[in-house]
DNA sequence: TTGAAAGTTGAACCACCTTTCAAGTTTAGA
DNA sequence: TCTAAACTTGAAAGGTGGTTCAACTTTCAA
């Protein structure tokens, strides 16, 4: 899935201390089998119904492997969603430039996470489960983002292309926003309806910056 | 929980096809006692968690009994969540009225929910764990919703309050931020902080408006 | 009053899954 | 090459909790 190879040393670091680091290349690709196959697993059934046994059958290994590297089921979770909002920022991120106006850094990190979250669909269940099997991790996943995004509002302000009263509640509307326009755009709407992540990120920003309102 | 009473003839209906209909005064209210042990259980809990000989502890009732009334614990959650759903849009509509503005319409809208939310604050993860237990009904709230607020923002047009461009889109995404405030202010706001349905209806509404670009 | 239908009860059944463990195999560095 | 540490394996232990059921009590209409 998704996470392509190389990238192994990666593993341990951005599982967090919830993962037991694996010492030998071997271990590292288990390891990575593993994660891989929890974030299908997760994202096609959900924690409870998805089994460890399921889990380690689809990385291909055995069942008593699994408990080499994670303490409990619990564990490989956290991992995950840890592995996941970490990803979720960083795309955004990455799509973002120095010289771009206020408002066009808004629509370029919705556009970046609705492309994002059409690679990684689980992205919703496994955050969305995250709320009943770890909500410390949910809790944190969006207040991180919601503080990006009153960061960026402000240094809007600053620059003058927004208003200078936005603040917190600002930024939460905007994630729900982004959220749900993802919710029904991208995963609800595979294959039919084809709606691109730029469109979608367009008409958002332009409700945005304009409202609603008649002028 | 805030179910007041008296209104036990509705419970059957309400809970859609999945509880099985009571014929007696006693059975109504056996079943009543069990939906709301569920609501609290549920919320408290999440579904996975909460276990049928808990809820019907708590509803004072034998273990046996609860198969009188649900086949299984799925379809009392199923019940659940059409109860919910069914609350939170009328709870809703009773704000609105005839004679106000489209904004204001809005702005009422969603203050009502607050308010409710506010006293039903299971609300928020029942509804999200029907994402994994009856994803159907999941997606059935969140688009019968939409659809209520992609006609209002067309009435609006129609009167002259709204651009007359808006549609599905921009449904999604004041449905989004309204949930997300909700989350926020509401549920994760208990005590402290004491920000009212009313102030926060009011900065969305700003922002719903008028938009964040500066003037 | 009466008996059939509705409702109640809780012990026990059973299916499912996480976690453990002791024995075997592979790896990597000296 | 050699051996200690790392890793793998899958059977089985152990727990949990949903669901069934047969005996019992209450309700209600005739």
């Amino acid at each position: 899935m998704g996470n392509s190879h190389g990238t192994a040393t990666k593993v341990a670091h951005a599982a967090g201390g919830d993962a037991k680091a694996p010492r030998t290349e071997r271990g590292r690709r288990t390891l990575r089998k593993l994660l891989d196959a929890a974030a299908e697993e997760f994202g096609e059934k959900g924690f409870h119904e998805a089994s460890v046994s399921s889990i380690t059958r689809r990385a291909g290994v055995a069942l008593g492997s699994f408990y080499t590297y994670f303490d409990s089921k619990d564990a490989l979770f956290r991992a995950l969603v840890a592995d996941m909002s970490e990803k979720v920022r960083t795309s955004a991120r990455a799509a973002l430039s120095e010289d771009m106006g206020a408002l066009e850094i808004e629509q370029a990190a919705l556009a970046a996470f609705l492309r994002f979250a059409r690679e990684h669909k689980e992205i919703y269940r496994i955050i969305d489960e995250a709320e009943f099997v770890d909500p410390a991790s949910y809790r944190n996943h969006y207040e991180t983002i919601a503080a990006r995004i009153a960061g960026r509002l402000q240094a809007g302000a600053k620059s003058g292309d927004f208003r200078d009263d936005l603040g917190e509640l600002e930024a939460w509307a905007v994630m729900g926003m982004n959220v749900f326009v993802g919710l029904r755009y991208v995963v609800w709407n595979a294959g039919e309806g084809a709606v691109t992540a730029e469109e979608v990120a367009r008409g958002v920003n332009r409700l945005l910056a304009e409202g609603i309102a008649a002028r």
